[in-house]
DNA sequence: CGATTCCATGAAAACACTCGCATTTATTAC
DNA sequence: GTAATAAATGCGAGTGTTTTCATGGAATCG
């Protein structure tokens, strides 16, 4: 007797045809089997399901997209896959699209243009029925458009650009960098510092113009050397505090592009001798999960990454189901947590 | 005249057939020029490359994959997105993998089992050419044997099973985890906890072996209530130290199982008022870019993430190519990177 | 100049599935 | 028992690409 085995291994894959044969039935009817259609008799489909089973039948999604031109499967594309803002509003992406019985496909650039580009015409040439993308600095108009005129329904998420008019969901970053400067000035700090972020995105841009607003108001002037721009890792805020550190009026406290930039601060004060809560405050962006197992806890701008991702993908489905409409932004509220890297009673007067 | 972009938007997508009858040439053709094929005169590829720009043609991956069975797409499941460390062996995989013109399709599971397998189920029906698995806690082998058995070329990294001869991506854990106890033995401490860790991963079961074999060569017990497991995150770590510090005789050194649970260990310390490196030895595990920025810097068993990824993805490529060699298993070596975490001079006798 | 070789090209068959429509079978009402 | 209706199934064409094969044309060589 052949191996069982070996016949396996070099077999032809299993197709609708051979499961129809199998149950005795023709391959429509298998198909109808396969996307639940009421249209076929319950003890036939148990006989189908059955074959199914037994012969290893496994699902040819890609033959099926090609003929409704329909494939579930949209595409992620964010630009930091180390920054835990990310992974929980992949969650909520996920969780969304998994309902609708979408595959999410994720892809991550490092920030750089040419790979956006490549992940973009891959994630096209796939044919997924639509894109999120939180577009890397410095991403064109072009780029989006050569999407949406290929019939491809995009959402950008978190960050948005200038001149062009597309489907967006973020947050009110103005608003929440006004009140963590508001919070740091009715704290008593009259030098207080932007750090990082990239600085053409429309996020930094949009916090920093909150908190210009805000000092504003309390007619502060501006500090133009108190912004630096940094990559937006650990180490770039690391970076950043240690050189803000060494001018000659150094800042007491700072409002960071995002937790993690805040985390790198914070690290560079201690290496640097200062305690951060007590020395120098410090106030992040995001309230990702670790913002309050910090040490101190971190008081930070809550924008619900999770709720963002979830918010996202529900917009993406309806630009899906509906391409002619006009485009929408979602701006989500934002909020200020209060913990305890201000000071150790952070609530003030 | 009709607005040209409303005819657009209702476009039919513009296929070969199109392109070809553009340039003039058959739809062969235009597929040779396509595929770069030295067939086609210089003259006549220009031709089309051109009519391919004006058209705005994209490649239909989909249909190519139906006709040649290869999709040029491979899926990465991993168990935890918000791990610096997959983040890191993530890059390593989709350069390597870049180069060989594959796309990755990246998928977490969040060592969920349920999650895991709906994950595989899909890369299956979208007829990925191979798949890289780091197996979530619990995994049976029946798993691996429905894709294998099934034509799908599947190679574990990180984590391996026991009852099944498949490929396999390491690192020595044994070894690691035996150098980093040895370190903290010869820095005078006999109380070492290892903390974290999902229970059934092999990744825990053989730094645990390196743990014991250290201990039991210096004539050391083990005792068992200083292995706690724990959620393999942050806040897993800063549980499991906290408890452990309320014991009658507390530990004073720690191995955990990763850096990310070390960090948790470290704010664990510092919020119950212990000072890492002074009062209580930490190792961690992976060596991460951020375990050097840490605060202090973190002793940590380097398993090089990247080269791993780019390694589990190497060997894949041969999988696929060579679909019926027998199995292989590399085992990446692994050493001990000493910081400061031990201790201010952790240079030792 | 004729024959042989070599290249470039076009026609048509796969690939595995879905969908509209036609056909058969079962159910019910009178 | 028959007709009308409803339910279940089968047929065949279509989805966009790749690939084989045969053919026609150009180039080369004796």
């Amino acid at each position: 007797m052949t191996g069982r085995k070996s016949e396996r291994s070099h077999m032809e894959p299993v197709t609708l045809i051979d499961v129809a044969r199998h149950a005795g039935v023709s391959r429509a009817t298998a198909s109808l089997v396969l996307r639940g259609s009421p249209l076929v008799a319950a003890a036939t489909r148990e006989r189908v399901l059955v074959s199914m089973q037994q012969l290893g039948y496994v699902y040819h999604r890609t033959a099926a997209t090609l003929r409704t031109r329909r494939s579930h499967t949209v595409g992620l594309v964010i630009t930091n896959i180390t920054n835990p803002f990310f992974a929980e509003l992949t969650l909520g992406v996920e969780d969304r699209l998994d309902e609708a019985n979408y595959v999410v496909v994720l892809a991550n650039t490092s920030e750089s243009l040419e790979k956006q580009s490549s992940l973009l015409t891959a994630i096209h040439e796939n044919n997924a029925d639509g894109i999120l993308l939180c577009p890397a600095e410095g991403t064109s108009r072009e780029t989006i458009d050569a999407l949406s005129s290929g019939q491809m329904p995009v959402v950008l998420v978190v960050r948005y650009l200038f001149d062009i008019d597309a489907d967006y969901v973020g947050t009110d970053n103005v608003l929440g960098a006004k009140l963590a400067v508001e919070h740091l000035i009715a704290h008593g700090h009259r030098r207080i510092a932007f750090i990082g972020g990239p600085a053409q995105s429309s996020a930094r841009r949009d916090r920093l113009l909150g908190y210009r607003s805000a000092l504003e108001q309390h007619n502060l002037s501006v500090d133009e050397t108190l912004l630096p721009t940094s990559a937006t890792t650990r180490n770039g805020g690391h970076q950043a505090i240690l050189s803000l550190l060494m001018q000659n009026d150094p800042p007491t406290a700072a409002l960071c592009y995002n937790d993690v930039v805040a985390f790198g601060v914070m690290l560079g004060l201690q290496a640097h001798g200062r305690i951060p809560g007590q020395d120098f405050a410090v106030i992040g962006f995001d309230d990702i999960a670790d913002a309050a197992l910090w040490h101190p806890p971190l008081t930070t701008v809550s924008i619900a990454p999770y709720q963002m991702g979830a918010t996202a993908a529900q917009r993406l489905l309806e630009r899906i189901a509906c391409p002619d409409d006009p485009p929408r932004s979602v701006i989500l509220p934002s909020s200020l947590v209060i913990r305890a890297s201000c000071g150790p009673h952070d609530n003030c007067a």
